[in-house]
DNA sequence: AATGAATGAGCATTCATTCAT
DNA sequence: CATGAATGAATGCTCATTCAT
């Protein structure tokens, strides 16, 4: 129902801006409010439609969510790749770091996008109620994950990292950024237990020494990106 | 209000009994039905109450679901700590995965608790309403790392590994098992890409090293802990 | 959302008539039961609707209650209105004596109309929640008060009585009448010190001479106005 | 249940006490949050009681209201009568200006109380949800009333007012001022139309001119009593 | 005399969804 | 293609009252 691959008549080229209105605006109620805050009724109003109308849009609330998750990880896959090529190759360890940074950044200025990317990750069944909701929406992030799989295979070749599953380390990599980030909202309880920035920049190091990098060259590299700087969480629903 | 400290008089223990079915039936739904399944209607019913009477037990709803959390994290510490204790002091390195493993074992034997605790991480909003709610909860999630700080500070004044902020270093480790775990649902979906046990021993072993440890003592260490088996997760809402 | 101005189309009439329907229905409520037998559970039972339909024709229960009085007041306004043409314009002193009458005979009329104006008056935060319901609700009294102040006028400019602000002459009055019509439920208990009819008459009578009118005029012009029959009243909750 | 009349024995004594108590934490509720704050259960938290305890000094939640309100009018009473004895005898219609500003005083600084009064004459089924709870209310209302009917007596007697009826005379003047009054809360949303104080005045002086006071004594008497100084009323549930 | 436990009815409001038009 | 009308179930919470202890 959601795509009709071919753009070609008026018609559908109307339907498919809808469409877009219609995701932008969901994505704006949970940007502003949080997942609580984006029901059927409220993205209707917020596009001038009536609540039925989305229906011939999406299915569901679950179809509608689930292309909204979509579409924020393609935000993110971009974000990522665009870190990623903004650092020169010559500094190939400095790389993974603009790219983890990147995503610490998304995570920082985007709250509630990335509250869901984490509710969804944790919780599919309270985003999505239907399994089929789900599967789409984990594609892409996998997906999503590729800028880092790259880098991390052409340190290896570099010889930078020992050789080893670039893959696995792009998970492993992933997974500890988002330990820590979903540590944001105890932070704002423990800040003097917790800091986010420091706690990301040690982690990182210590999994490329792990992974066989120079200590030296991971500080000298790690000077050629401009360090994070993380405004202050709010304790609020769903971000 | 939950608490009386005096637990002596026949009405005391009666009071006592009641909490703790309420608590139990609270976390029943949870774990069926994930936390929309748990509404006071729900769990009244569960243990033959009306709503109200729950009231007398719990200020609020947030005040229930707090207790239940703060119980979740006392099972969870005492798991940890017992993992701790059973493997023989001689090898330092070998308890630290073994505090790790029991994490996961937890996270795969009780997935409902193990999601409640990280939705409540990712979304505390989600879970309690007010801030108030959660402070305790959250409290009491650093506490049960302690068992994890421990260990990771024996190794270094033991020279397994190089000396450093143990607690920074169990924040670390935590996160990192936590993100892993955290990809078990999309596992279901990915099988091939996402495994597991792989991915929590391979974050280990690289952590391990980062901070210092010889790789041939890991290797070592590592056989006097039972291998983790995970039996497969399943899609439904909360765990 | 209540008025669409036109009421053209089939759909709008159902609309318009749905809208009555649920305002008769609420009346009926509070008439029978008083306020608190106004629920919006109730009117919808009493409309034969589900309680979320309501929320297609008002906003909240106080944007119902408020449309509710607002309409008492047209009601109320338009006897006041019809009372003041009843009478000759050749008798200006029996034309105000006609109109407080109209008062008094609505509250004794429609008793729950006139204890629901009452309440709104003496307790405003016991019909409306928010200020703002109340806000059209009082312009709405304010105004059915009209025909009463130009009638005020008229007096004076007759040199029926000295001259003087007409609207706070009106103030007076009403809120003497209203003092008075609210003794009705005492005087169901104390029937023999308390003769509310009797109450009116003196009270305007003695208003209109400390206005300077003649009081050979008062009782002359008072005959061409047929006197009050004031049913009992009953002791119930809202009238 | 109530009276035990003899308040001889110890007990007896305690228990008059509890009742005192009681009633003083009651009012506070009302005083402070109006009548919608007055539960029993808050006024069991109150005086330390359970709620079920304060079943043995009131039958009802009516029993405890009317006993309030009575309470309420003794007040009342006595500030009426302080006031009528503060202004020489030798003013006779001063004093009854002063007790009618004795009693929009104390509707401006006693609001809840106040607004309870007004209440219970409008609405008593809001109050009391049984007629028998409203009878001795009433009663001490009417009794409240005597300092003003024993001044106009007084003044007819002294010649000041042309001979009549005085409880009528009172009714009607209290009935005008509780009119007034009650326009208190819509003054907040229309200051420039209604200006309380100069209603009373000027009400007052209409009333007593039109029973045959003179003008020019009205005016002498009136400098004998300080003026009102009303603060402004705030819109909520019950005052 | 007083308590704690419990009740059951009730509250306003929101939700995703359906269907005739 | 889009609407307006409508639903039914659910939500957390408060209340006056009762009763065995």
């Amino acid at each position: 129902m959601v795509n009709k691959t071919q753009v070609e008549t008026p018609r559908a080229r109307r339907r498919a801006a809808n469409l877009e209105r219609i995701l932008e605006a969901a994505m704006k109620l949970i940007i502003e409010g949080g997942l609580d805050a984006c029901s059927i009724h409220k993205v209707a109003a917020e596009v001038d439609y009536s609540p039925a109308a989305l229906y011939r849009y999406f299915d569901s609330k679950d179809a509608l969510l689930s292309a909204v998750v979509v579409r924020v990880l393609r935000e993110l896959e971009t974000d990522l790749r665009n870190a990623a090529e903004s650092v020169s190759a010559d500094h190939p360890l400095a790389t993974i770091r603009a790219v983890c940074l990147a995503y610490a950044r998304f995570a920082s200025l985007a709250p509630h996008r990335f509250g869901l990317l984490s509710l969804m990750m944790v919780h599919p069944g309270q985003v999505f109620h239907e399994e089929d909701g789900a599967r789409p929406a984990i594609r892409a992030m996998l997906s999503a994950l590729t800028p880092l799989t790259e880098n991390l295979e052409r340190n290896a070749q570099a010889q930078r990292l020992h050789s080893g599953d670039a893959s696995k380390r792009a998970l492993i990599l992933f997974a500890g950024i988002q330990g820590i980030l979903q540590l944001r909202k105890q932070s704002l309880l423990a800040p003097e237990v917790i800091d986010l920035e420091s706690l990301l920049n040690s982690q990182l190091r210590t999994l490329l020494i792990g992974w066989g990098a120079d200590p030296t060259s991971i500080d000298d590299s790690f000077e050629h990106v401009s360090p994070l700087q993380l405004p202050p969480s709010t304790w609020n629903s769903t971000s």
